[in-house]
DNA sequence: TTGTAAGCGTTATCAG
DNA sequence: CTGATAACGCTTACAA
């Protein structure tokens, strides 16, 4: 690991010197950059990127926080902001909080120890009073937290009941719905859809909680559907747990579509390979990382203080799962 | 942001009592100790993680190296590696390669340059040569690179062989494979397997490229099976083209298991929920990427010439889709 | 038990 | 155009 001292010395000139040509900033005559150039190749010298973050108080780095990549949703969520930032030269770091509000603020007061330059957080727990003196840019991914906080989420409400609508247009008389944790914002508002949609269509409300989570969807489901066999409709709040319904009535010889209609939200690619496929109001999951890792990079080189709220559209993802 | 320097002016001694108390390191009177940290809650410090680094040249940071995240098979593996490694008090860095030689090359030199602490690395177009100044800690993880890295590492062609001796025996008189990458080990070593046991049993081989994709997986046994209708096994070089093979029976109108047997590799949840449930050869995923963030840890901790090679097995997971 | 001061490897200011 | 030199915030000999 050579210095820049070293680069100096073997270069025959000061460490200013060699600091302008790397940065290319200032004045440097033709035959010293080459010099110096030369000595950093035979060197292979590499500047020092924790020196550099100690003087600039930048890392050229991100955190981004999520509740668990093993969810299928993260992943491409994950990508998509790497796949941005990467080229403009930041790393991301990635942190699984399980949902944690200790881990969350532990991770972002370490984070901020290294001069981290920004985070994009999907969140529950977390509310502006954590967040108001973090000194860095951040954008609140898939959960909005405030409004003083940059957010790329999607439209939860109006998808969920664009969902129902359809169910209802294909004939379902009685929809019930199989909810995501009771705390996370995106199935509260998926939930509140699912609600007003039956008041106003004078229907019975049928609620069971699943977690987002697979075991869970499909234990649900079995006891929603002993109780209730005149069920035809079961609007799910994520994939996840549609795909642990579907299994749920194959194990109780329920035929999907026909007897029972399944409706998922998120549009994950495993929805693709079971059987039926299963039908779904898709969430533009990559493009909303592309968003967020976009916004956050315009906060952190150009205007910390321009907050954004950005709102995308789900679209219905017709397969099978449906009558 | 306050620094060691405040409060060592707040309490009344010097930047080195300060540094003292907060590593706990040297003799400190109780009643300065006392002052100090009172001095420290009072002005909400915490070290500066970046000078720290810059001095103590280590970062307690690793970078972890995977081709996609994207790929259900990663996801548990980063979430092993981090739950080891955040506990221990280390951050972990996340690149996904896309198997690109030069993006790999360019994220290690990248990170050392942050005085990274080692790397974990799942990659088959790294070599000892790109590696050998590397002068951290690595392990390679699924893909053994060289005698001289440390490696965990599963039985592949043991386990692939096992897959297909199960296949016999259930009665399969015409196997097919569906390979993965050409280039990579894990997926030559199923490939070998396959063909050692064709040949063993004197029975044809038949290969179909479906570089561990679902949609080349799918279109591949839709070649495959069109053209061999005598086929009644297949067995795919991973999960995710089992599916895809899975699927394409189901198109073509194929029974699974009845006319075709299936069997999948690497155990990931997906195969669960397709029809029927993948039958396959299970990798303890979890189980490699904690075995890998250990290893290394030691590596960094204790002992970095200790170079250890695990091979951990395989086992078979019978579920429906081979008869 | 505590303080002084010399680094760690850069960048940027200010003379020259 | 180029070179000293003072930061950046922390750790650790070495003195006291």
């Amino acid at each position: 690991m050579a210095t820049i001292k070293e680069v100096a010395k073997k270069a025959g000139v000061s460490v200013a010197t060699v600091s302008r040509v790397i940065n290319n900033k200032g004045y440097v005559h033709e035959d010293t950059r080459k010099a110096v150039d030369q000595a950093i190749k035979d060197l292979g010298y590499k500047p020092n990127s924790v020196a550099r973050s100690l003087y600039k108080k930048t890392s050229k780095t991100i955190g981004f926080l999520i509740p668990d990549i093993t969810n299928p949703f993260f992943p491409q969520l994950v990508r998509a902001v790497e796949d941005v930032m990467y080229p403009a030269g930041y790393t991301t770091i990635l942190f699984n909080s399980d949902e944690n509000l200790a881990h969350e603020l532990e991770y972002i007061e370490k984070m901020t120890s290294k001069y981290i330059d920004g985070f994009i957080v999907v969140s529950n727990t977390l509310q502006w009073e954590h967040l108001q003196d973090v000194n860095v840019p951040i954008v609140a991914l898939d959960r909005h937290i405030d409004q003083r906080i940059s957010s790329i989420t999607v439209d939860n409400y109006d998808g969920a009941k664009k969902a129902i609508e359809y169910m209802l247009d294909r004939g379902c008389k009685q929809i019930a719905h199989l909810e995501g944790p009771e705390n996370v914002l995106t199935s509260m508002e998926r939930k509140r859809a699912y609600e007003d949609m039956m008041n106003q269509h004078g229907l019975p409300i049928l609620c069971h909680q699943g977690h987002y989570e697979l075991a869970r969807g499909m234990v649900s489901t079995m006891q929603l559907l002993s109780n209730n066999p005149k069920i035809d409709g079961l609007f799910a709040a994520n994939d996840v747990m549609a795909i642990g319904a579907l299994k749920a009535a194959t194990k109780l010889g329920i035929q999907v579509p026909k007897q029972l209609s399944i409706m998922g939200f998120d549009g994950v690619e495993w929805g693709t390979t079971v059987t039926p496929e299963l039908t779904t109001m898709e969430q533009p999951i990559y493009e909303m990382g592309k968003r967020a890792a976009e916004l956050l990079l315009m906060q952190i080189q150009d205007s910390p203080n321009k907050i954004e709220h950005h709102l995308l559209k789900t679209s219905l993802k017709v397969r099978q799962s449906v009558q």
